[in-house]
DNA sequence: TCAAATGATTTATA
DNA sequence: TATAAATCATTTGA
């Protein structure tokens, strides 16, 4: 407890400077009785309750006089007691602040955007997240990215100008009121953890300034990051020869459209759908999804399409067999010169959509000759293979559709493969199997 | 401009 | 947890 005061002696460092006031507390003069003492205390009380209404200059004058007072020692000593007396207030207000669990979050999060911390790529990180995780198709997002990017930059810069304007000022007026404190320990006694306390509480001022500042900028991050997700939430519909190959599976696999997870990623990998794995499969598991419920919703309308994609995987199931053995043939061109088709043209669905081409629950318009001649081409191709009848007897115990009764497929989801190139025509693979 | 098409999301269900 | 079903929100084409 002692040490109060101590400290506060010792901090006459101050005076040091001042051979005048050193040589006042030395000579011994001062005071010789009460009544005079206590008028010159009431006069020094009166010097410095006046000294901020005056001049600087004259300020100056009055200090350096107050300074070289001779009561001044015995002033100081009083001021010591005062405030030895008020001490423990001031100690309780000094005990250390946890950090502050808003603004740790607003620095996480100004981090984890590329606005704080070192520069990255301008955050292009986070495009990429925002992008992946909204699920776009395709590629052209990149003039998007570096819009986004080009504003997180702005953003960033704005917010490290601002930073550093701040910190600038705070350093200023720390050592600004540092010097003030130790000039006026001079006068009052004044310690240097009351320094340290006064510094911690101008920091504390400015970081909350600073926290105004990191909460703004996290909230023009916010806005442009939802602008942005906004602008990637616009539905982008896949191109023609993406929806032409899922339609191809689809058809393919109607009695039990569920492709696997490995059929679906390489389906959307077919499909040119470049976005992070998880969402294009998702998008894959979309499309699927959508496709079974609108076409078990109007088989009617669909039926066209699936007798359009029927016959033209007959058309390369002619192919295919005009060649000879070519299953495993790189890529098998469907009418429509889809690269990388799926050479399904042997699987049991076909045939069963095949079949709904000439079956009585054919509810679409007239099938062309053409096509006619493609199921004709294809039982060939079936019958030329050998060993297909049985599978053949077993598809044709689905509904053309492969529809149940029930309003659900046939088969329970059981996956299937989305090329099968060691298949040959006879293959009983995925859906005839069932 | 509007209806249809379509990809995504949400909710319920097994 | 995957899927069905309903719904939303956007795109497309007449």
């Amino acid at each position: 407890m002692d040490e109060q005061p101590r400290l506060m002696h010792s901090h006459g460092v101050g005076m040091a400077g001042h051979p005048g006031l050193a040589q006042h507390m030395q000579d011994g003069t001062a005071g010789t009785d009460g009544d005079g003492r206590k008028q010159d205390i009431g006069d020094i009380l009166q010097q410095i309750m006046t000294i901020t209404d005056q001049s600087l200059d004259e300020a100056q004058a009055r200090k350096h006089a107050l300074n070289c007072h001779r009561m001044k020692p015995a002033l100081f000593n009083v001021l010591c007691e005062i405030k030895e007396k008020t001490v423990l207030s001031i100690r309780g207000a000094q005990e250390e602040e946890p950090p502050d669990p808003q603004l740790m979050r607003l620095d996480n999060m100004l981090l984890a955007e590329g606005v704080a911390g070192p520069e990255k790529g301008g955050g292009s990180a986070a495009a990429a997240a925002a992008a992946a995780a909204t699920g776009g198709v395709g590629a052209d997002n990149s003039a998007e990215h570096s819009d986004y990017r080009a504003k997180l930059s702005q953003i960033r810069q704005i917010y490290h100008t601002e930073l550093e304007k701040y910190e600038q000022a705070c350093n200023e007026f720390t050592t600004h009121v540092m010097n003030l404190l130790r000039e006026q320990s001079r006068t009052r006694p004044i310690s240097p953890k009351e320094i340290e306390r006064m510094v911690s509480i101008i920091h504390r001022k400015f970081s909350s300034i600073q926290m105004q500042l990191k909460q703004s900028t996290c909230e023009a991050v916010m806005i442009l990051r939802s602008r942005f997700l906004d602008a990637r939430r616009k539905r982008r519909n896949f191109n023609k020869q993406a929806t032409e190959i899922l339609n191809e599976y689809f058809y393919s696999h109607l009695s039990n459209p569920y492709p696997s997870e490995e059929a679906k990623e390489e389906l959307a990998k077919k499909c040119g759908i470049t976005v992070s794995q998880v969402t294009r499969i998702n998008a894959v598991s979309n499309w699927f999804g959508n496709k079974r419920i609108r076409y078990k919703k109007n088989i009617g309308k669909f039926q066209e399409e699936a007798n359009m994609y029927a016959a033209r995987t007959a058309v390369n199931a002619t192919n295919v067999s005009a060649h000879g053995s070519q299953a495993n043939s790189p890529s098998t061109p469907n009418s429509a010169g889809s690269a990388g088709s799926f050479n399904m043209s042997n699987s049991g669905d076909l045939f069963m959509s095949v079949q709904s081409l000439n079956g009585d629950s054919y509810q679409g318009g007239q099938v062309g000759a053409n096509i006619q001649s493609q199921v004709d081409t294809l039982r060939h191709v079936i019958s030329q293979t050998g060993g297909y009848s049985d599978s053949l007897a077993a598809s044709q115990m689905y509904s053309p559709q492969g529809i149940n009764t029930n309003g659900g497929w046939q088969d329970a989801p059981t996956p299937s493969s989305v090329t099968s190139p060691t298949e040959g025509p006879g293959s009983v693979h995925s859906d005839t199997s069932n």
